[in-house]
Order: C-alpha cells, then structure tokens, then sequence
DNA sequence: TTATAAATGTAGCAATGGCTACGGATTATG
DNA sequence: CATAATCCGTAGCCATTGCTACATTTATAA
C-alpha cells in the first residue's frame, strides 16, 4: 500500500472523534437546561448558588455559562434574579431529561447497580445518537 | 423541607458531575495512547502528523499534547523523532483498546449499526465503569 | 431602620485544546 | 549534492471551564 494511501486510510478513521469534539461542545448547555428545569421542578425556582451546588463548581462558573447560554437563548436571566428557560432552552432540556432517563434504566435493567448507573449514564447521554437511543428504549421493552 | 436540607439534597446529585469531569481530564490521555499503539501497529511508527490525522486536528494541538503526555511519563518522543509509548502508556492503552472493542462490540449487538457504534462507542468508552463493562461483557456471552 | 448574612457580579489567573503563520529540520529526489 | 517536499517546532491568538479574591446587591433580622 502506497504512503498516500495509508494516509487516507488513517484520516477515515478520524470521524468519530470530530464527532465527538463536536458532541463535547453541547455537553454543557444539555446539563444546564436539563438542571434548570430540574431546580425549578424541585424547588421553585432556580439560582445560580443552586446550580452551583448541583454542579458543585464555584458561582462564578455558573454564572459566566449562564451568561453564554442566555446569548444562546436557551434561558433567561436578569442580576440576582432567578433563572428560567426559554421555549429554545426547555424543549432541549425536556429532550436530554428524556435521553438521560432512558440511558439510566437501561444501565440499570443492564444489571448496574444504581450508584454506578447514575453516574455512568450522566457522561453517556451526551454520546448516544438516535441510532444507540433506540437500540436501548427496544431493550428496555 | 427547611433550607439547609433543601441544599444538601442538591448537593448530593452533584457527584455524577464531578465524576464525569474528572474521566473528561483523562479522555485525551487515553485516546491519544490507544492511537500511538495503533498507529505503530499499522505503519510501523506513529509520527505527530500520523495523529494530527488520525483526529482531524492541526499538528500544533497533538505537539503540544504529546509533549504533555510525555511529562506525564505515558509517551515518549524526541523532536523530529517518532513517537513511542512507555510502559505506563502501553498499558494504559491495552486497556482503553480492550475497553473500546467490548463497547464497541456490545453496541452493535444491542443492534446499532456500524457507522453510529463507531460514533457512539468512542464517545461512551471514557464514561464507563467497571461494573458497566462488567454488564456489557455479561450480554455479550 | 440599620446591621449582618446571603447571593451574585467582576477582575483576573491557570490549564486545556482548538487554530494560523512562520521558520527550521529532515528526507526524498533529480 | 542541491533543491524541493515533508515534517515538526514555536509564537501567539481564541474559547471554555475551573479557581480565588473582592465588590455590590438583595434579603433577613435585631
């Protein structure tokens, strides 16, 4: 096989690791509206100190994502008032509320033991593409 | 529920979190090992733009992450000299590779095609416990 | 109401991982 | 062996996500 050829063959095999970078990158906004949603159900309301906790990061954290995901349009927030999701932002957070809790009892009918379910699909979520998602809702039937 | 209560309980769901940071911090690490251990095995030598083409990434971000990985005792390169991997690093790389292929394998037996398991497994085999694999491994017999 | 506590914002630092532009080193080729 | 092609290092930019320290705003309580 000639050298340009074993180059293409390397460079095809870079494609799921773009994805993956690209996947990476919606982490945090997918976390953030799913945890708005989250507080608000639970608590009434939701404040940076309280995604703080959640997360366990610092407030000034938070507060800088906040600030990014309220350009995004995915929540709204004002100075020292409580944070809300926009339309954009709860129809992603219902979505990865969704995926979450499927990856979840599927780990779980897997035969992980909870502790490590919980955490497990936590970092899993953000890597199934429908494809996988499906796969696993068929074997939770 | 008074308060403090309230903010222990969020509290609490922050340790899937923290977890999931702490695998990210050593996602690169893993990757860039199990490709070194890859490359070598099929052309021989892993060079820098070997990597920078494996993930679709500008030479500049695998030299300076090899050159971090190498501080980290898990490669060891020389300027202008391939790549290679310390005992350290080849092991940490038997064992993501060995990790990757039971992922990968266990998603295209819950019936996930190809394309996507190669996707999808890349992306999930740094958020997988043991006691997951374990799981995996079980379905897969 | 005023003092204190709690919540949030801002400034600024570090590490990581992207990039382009440029130049030096090494290898291949005529 | 000289020149071209390839490889790789360095400088320096940006964005993201951590942090501490300090300032400001809002809420609570004396």
């Amino acid at each position: 096989m000639n050298k340009k050829r074993v180059q293409e063959k390397i460079k095809a095999r870079s494609v799921p690791f773009s994805q993956t970078r690209s996947r990476h990158a919606s982490e945090t906004a997918e976390d953030y509206v799913e945890a708005v949603l989250d507080l608000i159900d639970e608590k009434g309301e939701c404040r940076v100190l309280d995604l703080s906790r959640f997360f366990n990061v610092s407030h000034v954290t938070v507060s800088r994502i906040v600030k990014r995901l309220n350009d995004a349009d995915l929540l709204y927030t004002q100075p020292y008032k409580p944070i809300e999701l926009t339309d954009k932002g709860y129809k992603l957070a219902k979505k990865s509320k969704k995926r979450h809790e499927i990856v979840l009892a599927f780990l779980i009918k897997l035969g992980v033991d909870k502790a490590n379910a919980e955490i497990d699909s936590e970092g899993i979520e953000h890597h199934v593409s429908p494809s996988t998602l499906d796969a696993m809702k068929k074997f939770l039937k």
